[in-house]
Order: C-alpha cells, then structure tokens, then sequence
DNA sequence: GTCCATTCTTGAACATGTTCAAAAAGAGTG
DNA sequence: CACTCTTTTTGAACATGTTCAAGAATGGAC
C-alpha cells in the first residue's frame, strides 16, 4: 500500500477505464490493458484479482459521477417531478460514455456472486451513494412521513428499472429513455402524492410492509 | 434436418440440460457434454452456434414447463390474488432445479445483444408463451376493460421482476421468494380492482400510454 | 456405379481470463 | 553490509469457449 504501489495501481486502473471506453469492454484484453500499461499480465491480477473488479470500479466511478451531476441538475429545481427528471436526466448523461458496454457489464454485475451485484455487499457503498442521490432528490419536496424513510431505497430500485431499460435502448441518443423519464417523473411524483388519500394510502402501507418483510 | 441429425442434435440437447441440471452450468464444460455425448467438440457447434444457445433451450424448455405447472395450479381456483398466487409458485416451483446456475443464466440472458435476452428476436416464442401464462391467469377473472389489453404483458413484467428477486433469494426454499408471491399478489388484485376508482384511473391511463409510447 | 453437392464430423489451433511458482525488489534489523 | 521477511513482478501454463480447414458420409442425378 505504499507509494509506488498506489501508483501502479491507479495506472492499470486509468488505463483500464480508457480502453473500456475506447474499445468497450469485451474487446479490452486483460493483457492490453497491462501492455498498454507497461506491466506484466501477472501484475495486473496482482492489483485487480479479476476484470470484473476493474469493471466495479469504473461502476464506483461512474455513481459518484451521477450523483455529482444529479446534484448539479436539480440545483434551484423545486418539486419531485421536476428534481426527479432532472436527476434521473443527468444520471443517465453520466452514463453516456458506457452506453456500448452496458451489456458487458450488466452480464458482470447482476448475477448474484457476483462482487459487482448493485446489491452485494462489495458495492455496498456505491449503492449507498446512489441511493444517496435519491435522498438529495426528495431534498425539500413534501412527501408523506410514512413514505419517507422507505422512498429513496425505492426510488432508487425504479432507478435500476431504468438504467436496464436503457441498457436496452438502441434508439438514437437513447431517446426512448428520455421519453420514459419525462413520462415517469410526474407519475411517480402523481402516485407519491396520492399516496395521502384514504383510498390509496392502505395499498402503500401495505406494500411497504411486504418490502420490509422481504428485505434481504 | 434429416432423422440422423436430429437425433444427434436431440443428444448433445439433453446431454447438455442434464449435466447443467447436476454439474451447474459454468462447472459444465463443451468438451464435456461433448464427450459425454459421445460426439466431438466440433460437431456440438455445428448443431449450437455457442453455450448460450443451449441455455436458450433450457430456457424455451422451463417457460413450457411453468406454463404447464401454473396451468394445473390453477384449474378450479378463482380471482385474480389466487390464481396469480397459484401460477406463479407453480412457476418458481418449475425453476427450482436451475436455481443454482439462475445467476449465469441471467449473465447470458440479460445483455440485449444477446441471443437469450427474453426481450429479443430468438426468444420471441418462449416469451409469448410466457406472457400467454398471464392470458391464463386473468381468464376469468374481473378485469377493467381498458386494463386488459395491456395486463397480461405487465404481469410479465412483474414476474420478470419476481424471477430477479428469486435469483438473488438464498433463503432456504427460496422462501423469502414465496413470502413476496404470497404479499404481491393480493395487492396486485386490488390495485387492478382500483384502477376503475375515480382517483386512480387516470393515473393507470397515463401510466399505460406511457408504456405504449416508449415501448420498443 | 460414378460423380457432385450438401451435410456432417473432426481435432487442432486460437484467444482470453485466470493461476501460480519462482524470481526480483524493497524494507527493516543487526 | 549481510540476512531475512514481505511486497511486487513476471511470464509460462492452464482451462475453456470458439473457429476453421480438411476430410468423411450421405444422397441424389445421370
């Protein structure tokens, strides 16, 4: 962990996070990375014990990005449906540059050993970050007290719904994600509000309930 | 496509299913159900361009099969809470045995490039039968007109959701899976059953053209 | 039966993620 | 400096998914 260590590292690291974005993710060898980084193959796994872990950290990254620019976005903006798109706007520009690799590193991330999983306990603090963002966006919004404590934890996993969608988002600059976005936004900010009524508040409780009955 | 080679095809198939069922499907290699089939590495890919091509099968194979499941779990049985609740553990019932290997599966399926993705071209067949399960279970059952069209292929949706969580349960049986069938399905029910209410309905509206506007 | 085209089979070769034992470099101690 | 222990580096070796060019088998046309 000493100087010249620290410093190795970071080089694989940058130059791993360059190539991915350049070349995408499948087409970046382990052993171009550590070529490119002038090191040996053998000195890479010394610092990453797998290519998925540099993934995980270009993950790490990329929700501190987010967060960063969702924080920007909603800067001066008032109202959940309004601070929601634009955080969720400026989360998903953030994503741009790994858009082509997105697959890649879905098919890393969610299968459940794995340690980039969103929800496993080696990107505990990214989610925590991320859903962070959330707390940021309900920031000064008035939402019911019952919903409160539980409502960035599902906005967030909303969020997850849409990030995959726009895994899977060939149009042009992803423009069905943005339609998705502007759509969704007054919606949940709509169902967020109703969730007051006599009617509707039961259904909420109840699925709260569920939720925390069902927590990992 | 002759009697021969599709007898052979049939072999290397159940060849493969089976090992994935015992060895798991990352412990079982292509040299391996080549060799327990009795054909060489080569002829395997002649008949599956690659592994994930056996796992659609797998897959084409287990929607059958839940279909058939939920189908029998809910004969007699009626509304919409009960006969959700049957076909889907019915369904997560059927999955059992890939349970283990459900994370690679979802590291081949998911990535939408992907021949597996079950939102893509090859599987087009599996998921119309998947979401031909859900024609199944409204069959009979009360339902708001201006909901039906668009339900089946959202309970999907949700199911999908389901799968994910089910992937990701270690719990013993699977059971914190069951617990979530067992609370979301009443609620599902009942929010169908409002979605006539004055307060919600518009919200359902918006909700569906926004499906309808952003869908693929 | 002979010939040709198609279908099928084969195993070697390749690319790439990962492991590992050995060596080199560094750091501390006397 | 000499010795030892730890950290770091290295490249060869391995496992496995995949490709491919060459050959074998098959089936129809004449």
């Amino acid at each position: 962990m000493d100087g010249k260590s620290a410093q190795t590292k970071a080089l694989v690291l940058d130059t791993a996070l360059g190539m991915f974005r350049t070349k995408g993710f499948a087409k970046t060898t382990m052993r171009a990375i550590a070529a490119q980084a002038g090191v040996s193959l053998g000195s890479a796994y010394y610092y990453f014990a797998s290519k998925d872990e540099l993934v995980l950290e270009l993950y790490r990254e990329s929700v501190a990005e987010q967060r960063a620019a969702a924080a920007v976005a909603m800067d001066g903006v008032n109202g959940l449906a309004d601070r929601l798109k634009a955080a969720l706007h400026a989360g998903v520009d953030a994503l741009t540059p790994y858009h082509d690799f997105g697959g890649a590193f879905i098919s890393s991330a969610l299968p459940p050993r794995s340690a980039l999983s969103p929800f496993g306990e080696a990107s505990r603090e990214a989610r925590e970050n991320a859903v962070g963002l959330f707390d940021d966006v309900i920031d000064g919004t008035k939402v019911p007290h019952f919903l409160r404590p539980q409502l960035p934890e599902l906005l967030w996993l909303a969020y997850m719904g849409v990030v995959l969608f726009w895994v899977y988002d060939t149009s042009a600059n992803q423009r069905r994600t943005r339609t998705l976005i502007d759509g969704a936004a007054p919606l949940v900010a709509k169902l967020v509000s109703f969730s007051r009524l006599p009617v509707v508040k039961p259904l909420v409780e109840e699925a709260l309930a569920l939720k925390a009955k069902v927590q990992l």
